[in-house]
DNA sequence: AGCACGCCGACT
DNA sequence: GTCGGCGTGCTC
């Protein structure tokens, strides 16, 4: 028996959504109510009030009780979030060192991170008359449609508008002519009240080849159970058909499935392929919905409702009462990656989510990440491939333009330029990839050798010629494009370096004939002008198109036979460690999406290094052992199989206080590790100004995962003793390898 | 992050 | 006189 009435009072430890890498106390209602870890609360913050997230009940406090202030009201009763749930998004804050109140909120779809409650809206439905209760289905033998539906109420009860589509998209018929013999009547329900049994498949499984097979059954054989296994399979190999036969024996257990993508421009094609196979409750969710209809889909994967969950990165947080599997398509997409805010890695924390729940996790991908291929190199991974298909055709030659000493025009060389009129003469589509948008990404005065920089980042400011604009890639930052050397007055200011509009200049002149498009960030920024130029190239309305790495997601090009990249050398040759691995990527990319199997594609590599090895063994190879040279080579270099790196950030409205906090930051990490010379960095990066605060950071590199942590455990503490003045905020990301 | 408080310059 | 600019500090 409780004392409660001697006993210190009740305290409610929460989570805020503010950016403070701490908990608040709360004293709880008298009265004793079943408010679990989970719920929401509503407390009073500052001056105002605040929707809150209950993560521990307790006794103690640091803070004096007098300072504690009561809770407003408890807005759940149940917990929206289940113990499990909240070990993740601990698991989550702690490893990205974000403030857990900020993680929990986007774990919650708007409406609900404002205390709306928690209610599924209500929808159109029917339910049975007394007379449709009464009435046995056996009088309706004549028509077969109408004694199934009657039979199905029967079982289930009131259906929704919704439900009722689930079970047979041709519902409304039966439903008319029940209505018409009063068995059946209309009503208002919440939505999808009434769990329908996930019909059989409406097309049967195909049987898939033996590769297909195994790679079915390895997975479902693990369910029930953590493993994650990364399924490498080239386009058109079969990936999706493998998806969903092990969907469908999640689904045949009972099981809810989340299905990960990179992009919300690959949902609808995938979304159609389940709806077609599965009669089950598939909810959508990505950021182009609207709040409600993510909320619906939330709550009916929170409540039990939905059985499939395909979305985007910021899905992967949805709670679900009985989550089985988690696939996770394209898993070496960089869009998994959450770069602003709450940095995040969707595939990390699958892969965390997996084993807390103990589900297996399927990783899919063409072209695996080095350290997806990696992990499953040494066995750490289940490692399932589908090669391609025996026979086909549509394996793209891979060329190179060896450029050395030869004449370029605006990056073109003769010997593309020549294989560019031939394509165009056969009525062919060429693509060109140049990873750069603007005109040219220096402006360089000819006679004292001043550089236009950006005023609030250290970046080199880019030239706009459309907009006679420079633009700081890195800020957004905009400024008139100068006429003269603000340095020495002199008019020799020059364009140093080649941009995609620099291309199409040269384009424009040599081929005037014919239709060019650009592509990238600048030419699509008006809402629905990507998908518009991209139908028009399918219809034949465009003959050369010229784009940055926004073309080599999602699209097929059937009539295009002439790929090339321009400047493939700088993707060898960049200071990013993850450089050529992103440009293999983008050429099997490509290679898989150009021409069709009776005119596949040609793709062209113009580089100053045609004996790079990496380069070779791409095109005498492929992919895989592409990956698998990298990572020898780093091995042989005595260098782990991928860097480990820990990004500070400081922001303050005092640009030498953050420096100087950096700087000191930098000291440390030298002092234990130099002589072991552990550290690969500090690497500095770009100071940019926003909303009048500078921010800063600094990237350290560990060639180990336990120097990362070393380094980690000693920094710590030595930061906290710092006393960092207030207006200097840091936070901290890891890209480790050794997740578990 | 917000939001209040406060301490200085340019307007009715 | 006081309106409002943003620099500073705090939130159970």
């Amino acid at each position: 028996m409780a004392h409660p009435s001697t006993a210190s009072p009740l305290i409610y430890r929460v989570a805020l959504p503010v950016p403070l890498h701490k908990l608040f106390d709360y004293l709880a209602p008298d009265t004793i109510l079943p408010c679990q870890p989970g719920c929401r609360i509503e407390v009073p913050f500052r001056t105002g009030s605040k929707t809150a997230f209950l993560v521990e009940i307790t006794r103690h406090s640091t803070v004096a009780t007098d300072k504690l202030k009561p809770i407003n009201r408890i807005i759940d009763e149940q917990p929206l979030l289940a113990a499990i749930d909240l070990q993740l998004l601990h698991w989550v804050a702690n490893y990205y060192h974000h403030p857990l109140g900020e993680v929990i909120s986007s774990a919650f779809p708007v409406g609900l991170r404002q205390g709306k409650t928690a209610t599924l809206p209500r929808e159109k439905g029917y339910r049975l008359t007394e007379l449709g209760e009464s009435t046995a289905s056996g009088q309706l033998r004549r028509t077969p449609k109408q004694k199934g539906m009657l039979e199905l109420f029967q079982q289930h009860g009131p259906l929704t508008e919704s439900a009722l589509s689930v079970w047979n998209s041709h519902w409304r018929g039966g439903a008319k002519a029940l209505l018409s013999k009063q068995l059946l009547t209309i009503t208002t329900l919440e939505v999808n009240p009434t769990k329908l049994p996930v019909a059989e498949t409406s097309t049967g499984d195909l049987p898939g080849n033996a590769h297909q097979q195994a790679a079915v059954a390895a997975v479902s054989r693990q369910l029930g159970r953590f493993g994650v296994s990364l399924l490498e399979g080239v386009t058109g190999s079969g990936k999706t058909e493998v998806y969903m036969q092990i969907i469908r024996s999640a689904l045949a257990q009972n099981m809810q499935v989340l299905v990960l993508i990179p992009e919300i421009s690959l949902t609808p094609q995938l979304e159609q392929r389940f709806r077609q196979r599965f009669s089950a409750n598939i909810a959508v969710s990505h950021s182009k919905l609207t709040n409600p209809q993510r909320q619906t889909a939330w709550l009916q994967m929170q409540q039990g409702y939905g059985q499939i969950m395909l979305g985007t990165r910021s899905a992967l947080f949805t709670p679900m009462k009985n989550l089985g599997l988690i696939i996770l398509d394209e898993e070496h997409d960089s869009s998994y990656k959450q770069q602003e805010g709450f940095r995040f890695s969707a595939r990390d924390a699958a892969i965390i989510r997996g084993k807390l729940l103990n589900i297996p996790v399927l990783l899919g991908s063409a072209t695996p990440s080095l350290e997806s291929f990696y992990n499953a190199q040494r066995g750490r991974y289940q490692w399932l491939s589908l090669p391609e298909r025996a026979g086909d055709a549509l394996a793209p030659q891979l060329q190179i333009i060896d450029i050395r000493n030869k004449p370029l025009q605006e990056g073109l060389s003769e010997a593309l330029l020549k294989e560019i009129d031939n394509t165009l003469a056969k009525q062919e589509q060429v693509l060109l990839f140049l990873n750069r948008r603007g005109f040219a990404p220096t402006l360089i005065c000819h006679s004292c050798g001043w550089v236009a920089h950006c005023p609030s980042c250290d970046a080199n400011l880019v030239i706009h010629a459309k907009q006679q604009q420079l633009q700081c890639h890195h800020c957004g930052k905009q400024q008139r494009l100068l006429q003269q050397c603000p340095a020495c007055q002199h008019n020799a200011l020059t364009a140093l370096g080649l941009g995609t509009e620099r291309v199409e200049y040269l384009l424009e002149q040599r081929y005037a004939d014919y239709r060019i498009v650009r592509l990238d960030r600048d030419s699509t920024q008006r809402k629905g002008s990507l998908q518009k130029y991209l139908a028009q190239i399918n219809l034949g309305q465009a003959d050369i198109i010229l784009g940055t790495q926004m073309l080599a997601k999602g699209h097929h090009f059937a009539n295009v036979t002439l790929v090339a990249i321009l400047d493939v050398d700088s993707g060898l040759f960049s200071i990013d460690f993850r450089s050529p691995e992103k440009l293999a990527q983008l050429i099997v990319q490509v290679a898989g999406r150009a021409g069709r199997a009776e005119k596949p594609g040609r793709v062209m590599l113009q580089t100053r290094h045609p004996e790079h090895p990496l380069l070779t063994t791409l095109i005498q190879a492929d992919y895989h052992s592409f990956a698998k040279r990298s990572l020898a080579e780093r091995q042989q270099a005595g260098l782990p199989p991928y860097s480990h790196q820990a990004l500070f950030r400081a922001s303050a409205t005092d640009a030498e206080l953050a420096t100087a906090f950096l700087e000191s930051i930098a000291q440390l990490a030298r002092q234990p590790f130099n002589p072991a010379n552990q550290i690969l960095g500090p690497t500095p990066a770009p100071m940019k100004k926003r909303a009048g605060r500078y921010h800063h950071q600094l990237l350290l590199q560990c060639k180990q995962r336990q120097d990362l942590h070393k380094l980690l455990d000693t920094l710590m503490p030595a930061i906290a003793k710092f006393k960092i003045p207030a207006k200097v905020r840091w936070s901290l990301d890891v890209d480790p390898l050794d997740l578990y």
